[in-house]
DNA sequence: AATGAATGAGAATTCATTCAT
DNA sequence: TATGAATGAATTCTCATTCAT
């Protein structure tokens, strides 16, 4: 019966706590539940993790490690801002459909009461995105590309705002329904169609009179 | 010692089942702590709500009619669509200072997991605001002050999600810390820089060029 | 099925309680089967007292109320000192075996690790009969029934010393097979004899060369 | 990796039980927390002792051991019973500040439950000291030193009964707050005065009439 | 109608012991 | 022979819900 925990039967139990985790939330998912499914015995659970907070870190950091990766293959390439933008929301929508579990634990993860807890948390998954998106941005700036007078962290703010949604909005009941009681019950399918309309929705969410908008363009030749 | 729960015991045990769901979450509350801590005995809370939650969606919807009643009185004057915009921010702003412990319980919400439960809640509080923003921007493109060329619901939805993801960013501890993340330590006091970006943000993210935006006029005349 | 727990029930489960962890001591008594035994519910042993330690806690003071009372009607009349170890002597020989769990249990409190509490223990368990012995012999002394030349503390605690092993003889396993061991496999029987003798013992362990006993007679005649 | 356990190792071994066995007690003493603090598996332990009982037992032997050869030595030389008493005491103080874990460990085997158990530990661990101190004390009454009108076996019970509350009242929390309590806290210390009081103590514990001690002297010539 | 004590299933965690390597 | 990972029964404690008073 004893047999050693492969690094193949590791990642099993990883995989398992994600989903579980995902499907549950972190409460509601039980470690026993978790061996059993994994095929393990608790013990070995509580032998790899201390408790239960530190496996659900665990899968939480499996998470965000894939996460990351796929971010990093992506930004690796120059491109303008705005064709980085429709990257992203490809790539989001991409990585929804393929991990939607991973996407359910990170909205889990928004739910840490605990403001310690919550701070490293946020820093250990947000900290690179947001280093990310905020250096792109001013370099967009510097290039010309995007206007100057935004505050880049707030911009990348707003702009992961966006990307997170759209996340949650793939993956996680509450917000399908929402998905949908805004955009039609096919939304979801459509992905082509809200990858284009949330580009246009960045480039320009409102018409602006040409008064109203000196600063668009940062030659002035236009205006 | 038998006294007739009136409307306002009632209104007091919703108040506290609304600060602890927002404070613990629906799992972490307990039912005889909320009856406690209420004044009333457990029975009488089980009298009026058949089990826990039956009661999580009282005190939520306790919190979506306050929600709605505020938009209604903002949604009634008539504006431009980025006056709206700017009231709306503002108002989500002061509504999340006035009212953490609502934003926090409509946090809880989107945890749901069953997906039938799902429906009903998005439909219960969403399905307002949805549909007002979505009048509200078809009215508006119909007046030429939001280009045409997007998908009012979509939109909307994108809109949405913006004050969505402010409200909690003001509200709810993980949020907080990515904020700050995001913008600095001292973001949360800032509220008008922040209204002023996103207003900002949602104006136009992107500078575009003349030949990115063809589309922008969806009758051909400007370009 | 919901029966309150009347006085005589809560009796009931202390009396479990003593019972349980006389017999396995505290780490191995399960307060499931304390429970169960009592024909009760653990979530009302969890009512009634906050953790294990706490109805442990509960235990030994029920034991402790019980001996005090013992101890106080005892040393209520007026005796010679050697009156007042012969019947301690009886009285602690006929309460061990009236009451062989609460010595047990009081045994159990020995091993207390923790310092702090034991401490409180202690103080609470032995506060009231180290004074009361103190007082006796201070009196003893005055009177010139006790050798003034012994601190009355240490007499008392010697005095003492004697009396819990005697307890422990009469009600503990080990201690039991001890007893046997140096009295032979009778001896838990012949309590007279044991009086006797403790009592003789207390008089004078070692017959004394007359030189060395010049404080034996307070006044000086005998000498 | 394989090397065999050296006598050195198995000493090790033991050391680390009594240490923790002495520290947490039976219960609560790991058996992989004893392997991993001695630098071997848990495998080997098992090898070793069969169970945690048989490893128990293993530990308490070695003590006893030590115990005897320190009390043989003792024993040795030829002395006055009083002489004994008074070199015995200071023994026991001596021994108790050097192996105050031999102390606890002896105080932990007092909690045997089972009765099978108890009296096979009774025998191997009392079986010695109980048969000299009875030889020593029926010499010294054929000699004339000790009142031959207590039986020998109870006066040793009566003796070794001091001795052992004393060993647990330097080394065993409660019993050291218990002593405090009784003789002031910073008895501990005071080695010789305790030695000095409990010979007085056991030397004529209440002074007595003369009418009382007409046994007093066993040849008859005093009364 | 109101009370709140009682119920008991369920969850996290520990650790003596086994046995494949 | 030595290792130490794996097992899983057992234990403490919680809390939604019931129902006698």
């Amino acid at each position: 019966m004893l047999k050693k925990l492969t690094e193949e039967k590791l990642n099993e139990v990883l995989e398992t706590g994600i989903r579980e985790f995902a499907e549950r939330g972190l409460q509601q998912t039980s470690m026993n539940a978790v061996a059993t499914q994994a095929g393990i015995s608790v013990g070995v659970l509580y032998k790899y993790y201390e408790n239960k907070d530190t496996f659900f870190l665990a899968c939480v950091r499996r998470c965000t490690e894939e996460l990351e990766q796929f971010l990093h293959q992506l930004c690796a390439e120059e491109h303008k801002p705005l064709q980085y933008a429709e990257a992203l929301i490809g790539a989001v929508q991409q990585f929804s459909r393929q991990h939607r579990d991973y996407i359910r634990l990170y909205h889990e993860v928004t739910h840490t009461g605990n403001p310690v807890h919550a701070a490293a948390l946020a820093q250990q998954i947000e900290g690179v995105s947001s280093k990310l998106y905020t250096d792109i941005i001013q370099r967009a700036q510097q290039s010309g590309d995007v206007r100057s007078d935004l505050d880049p962290g707030l911009f990348a703010f707003f702009f992961d705002n966006l990307l997170m949604m759209m996340q949650f909005s793939y993956c996680c009941p509450y917000y399908q329904e929402r998905f949908r009681l805004y955009a039609g019950g096919d939304i979801l399918d459509n992905t082509d169609f809200v990858t284009a309309q949330l580009l246009k929705f960045m480039e320009s969410a409102f018409t602006l009179e040409q008064a109203d908008i000196p600063h668009r363009s940062p030659k002035g030749e236009i205006v």
